[in-house]
DNA sequence: GTTGAGCGG
């Protein structure tokens, strides 16, 4: 950065970047000193108002491999052009043009593998659910025997509740919750309120829907075979645009094989529209 | 050519 001709004619831009030549001669030297783990920087400087400033700083020397290269680095001997500097760092060729903050990742990338392997070994291992009712690879809600084999287990259950119930607290109350349906005094008639499930296997898919069709649309090509349960008509979650093809819930399994009969195949919207029975879903 | 979303544990 200095050149020869600063001295004979220094461009205006040296003179601002250089602070006043010649001044420099008159500031104490600066000086370095490690004391155990931390370096203390001492060097002199003129302020704004051209007085003599002295800034010590202090440094922790960090640990770390990458500081110990850098610090190591410091105790070179000078060389090219820096090679008859004074000690520490020249003003007129050093500068600290902004401080970089750097976000070390790299140890919280290896306790994050560290322990994301675990559990994906499990996995690979264990079953991921294991239905309560019948101990088979599904969840509860899906289980067969749901309806069947539940409320027996059910049922036994509070008859072992009942042989030897829990003692009441001091207040009168157990401290867990009972549902509304299970206090004393609620109906005997569990489930009497609930209406039988949706008929699975009554559940046909129509394909090939112009995308303008909508689910009052459906509602009343399939209505005459029918009672329907549910329509969905696939839509695109964000544009809301329809996907071309829908699931019609019948309550009736024959109407349900009626309506793939008599609309299979059927003209509808410049489209012929293509309807079978529909496969759970997820599979 | 095109088989959904939600509920758990």
């Amino acid at each position: 950065m200095p050149s020869a001709d600063t001295d004979t004619k220094p461009s205006w831009a040296d003179q601002v970047e250089e602070e006043v030549p010649g001044e420099d001669d008159t500031l104490p030297p600066s000086t370095e000193e490690i004391n155990g783990d931390t370096k203390i920087v001492t060097d002199y400087k003129l302020n704004e108002d051209g007085k003599k400033v002295k800034c010590v700083r202090t440094f922790k020397i960090e640990k770390l491999k990458a500081s110990r290269t850098v610090a190591a680095r410091k105790n070179w001997p000078k060389f090219g052009q820096s090679q008859n500097d004074k000690p520490g760092p020249n003003p007129a060729t050093t500068a600290i043009a902004e401080d970089v903050f750097m976000a070390f990742s790299t140890t919280k990338e290896e306790t994050l593998n560290q322990t994301e392997e675990d559990p994906l070994k499990k996995l690979g291992q264990q079953r991921i659910v294991q239905c309560r009712v019948c101990k088979g690879d599904h969840w509860t809600t899906k289980c067969p025997y749901k309806d069947t084999l539940e409320p027996l287990q059910k049922e036994e259950e509070d008859k072992t509740k009942a042989a030897k119930p829990e003692p009441p607290k001091p207040d009168g109350k157990t401290g867990k919750y009972v549902p509304p349906s299970m206090r004393d005094g609620a109906g005997r008639g569990r489930g009497e309120s609930m209406q039988p499930r949706r008929d699975e296997g009554a559940t046909i898919r129509v394909t090939n829907l112009s995308e303008d069709t909508r689910e009052s649309d459906l509602q009343e090509l399939f209505r005459p075979f029918g009672t329907i349960s549910r329509i969905y008509l696939a839509k695109d979650k964000v544009t809301g645009q329809s996907k071309g093809f829908a699931f019609i819930n019948f309550h009736r399994r024959e109407d349900a094989a009626r309506a793939i009969q008599g609309v299979s195949g059927f003209g509808y919207d410049h489209l012929i529209l293509n309807v079978e029975w529909a496969k759970p879903s997820g599979t």
